[in-house]
DNA sequence: ACATCGATAAACAATG
DNA sequence: GCATTGTTTATCGATG
């Protein structure tokens, strides 16, 4: 089916932000790319809601640097610098949570699709969202996101504290000793690094907390894992068949989705942290044809896509441990999602054709998914779309 | 039964 | 002196 050229849903252009609603464009080998919205870097609460979305602004790591003197604080700052930057396994799927960070435990953060109450998953999360419950994260976890969370990606224990507070009500009526468990947690656990602030400039009591590079991919793993398990058994996201989705590594699978009458296929959905792109290939558009900008949308060759994908594929044959994708000449649709600067894309096959209200579908989903950072639950949102 | 992990409490020192 | 921060030890319950 071919893209139309209906009229645009205002509040799919407002989430779209400045980039064109829909522009798909043709990589040399066939895949389509779908610019998403921008993404919101440097995260925070305030750039949560649609029209702060617009102006907020990649910025360069600013005063923190100052604040780090040691070597290793350094190779802490660049490290959380950089992989935020180019790889699709930072938390950029937290930053903007909304109020759906997890069905079990709203944050009281605006959430974009909280803005449209006409749409059922928003209304289903709301509804089944007990405010005061205990969080299901373990402490290292939320310190975890805390820290990612900031802008900087180190925060001082009262910094820590004022997130969790913020983003988890349940601590701000809880009794104190959570306080204590997070500073032990900080000075326990080999994931967390003190840095001694800049004497100079700091102001406030303590040192700052960073996530050491070596361990981030292990918290996020936890992370990912206690999302999945509490969002795969929330009522929200109990549709037939879905929960038997698999789910190995980053990528979760939906059944029976159909985005158009030309796509009768199931959908598999890649997580913003699909391996397309992460933190062991930052280099990847590198090598391309060119440096692809949100200004010009230049395309870029897929081929290094491929070839990363080659290599994880003689990888899996070499190594005989890791799992073969079960869904692999299936029939399954992958949706990759890359970000590039302060834009998010979501990379189709080149076969998929779509009609203009399916990629409306996909791009309001693929905020959904960033706003309710659940995989599953943009899967239940398609049910419902659809 | 055992080890491990996470949560919690408490004591204490260092610091602003 | 006080509150906050950071470290350490101990205990308990859940889990594999």
């Amino acid at each position: 089916m071919e893209a139309s050229s209906d009229t645009i849903p205002s509040h799919t252009a407002t989430l779209a932000g400045s980039q064109p609603l829909y522009s798909p464009q043709t990589s040399s080998n066939g895949h389509v790319l779908l610019p998403l919205s921008p993404l919101s870097f440097p995260p925070s609460p305030s750039s949560l809601s649609p029209t702060t979305l617009e102006s907020t602004q990649s910025s360069p790591l600013s005063n923190s640097f100052s604040h780090c003197s040691d070597e290793h604080n350094a190779h802490c700052h660049s490290s959380a610098y950089s992989s935020d930057q180019d790889d699709l396994t930072c938390l950029s799927w937290l930053h903007q949570r909304g109020s759906n960070l997890l069905p079990l435990q709203p944050l009281p953060k605006i959430s974009l699709l909280s803005k449209q109450p006409e749409t059922p998953r928003a209304l289903s999360a709301e509804s089944l969202s007990p405010t005061l419950n205990k969080p299901p994260y373990s402490f290292s976890s939320l310190i975890f996101m805390a820290i990612e969370d900031s802008p900087n990606k180190l925060l001082p224990v009262k910094g820590i504290y004022e997130w969790i507070v913020n983003s988890f009500p349940y601590y701000g009526t809880a009794a104190g000793g959570w306080r204590n468990s997070v500073r032990h947690n900080l000075s326990l656990s080999k994931s967390f690094r003190r840095i001694q602030r800049d004497k100079s400039q700091s102001v406030g009591k303590g040192s700052l907390w960073c996530v050491c590079p070596e361990y981030r991919a292990a918290l996020l793993e936890v992370l990912k894992k206690t999302h999945h398990y509490h969002s795969t058994n929330s009522n929200l996201l109990s549709v037939p068949g879905l929960l038997e989705g698999a789910d190995y590594g980053t990528s979760m699978v939906c059944d029976s989705v159909d985005i158009s009458d030309s796509l009768s296929h199931s959908l598999l959905l890649s997580a913003p942290s699909s391996h397309i792109l992460t933190s062991d290939n930052p280099t990847l558009f590198e090598n391309s044809s060119g440096a692809l900008t949100p200004d010009h949308e230049e395309l870029v060759t897929m081929e290094s896509v491929e070839e990363e994908e080659d290599e994880e594929e003689e990888e899996e044959e070499g190594g005989g441990e890791m799992e073969k994708d079960p869904l692999s000449n299936s029939g399954y649709i992958e949706l990759h999602y890359y970000q590039c600067h302060q834009y998010q894309y979501l990379v189709l096959p080149g076969e998929a054709e779509l009609d203009l209200e399916s990629v409306e579908i996909l791009q309001l989903d693929a905020e959904a998914q960033e706003a309710a950072g659940s995989l599953l639950d943009l899967a239940g949102g398609w049910h419902q779309c659809l």
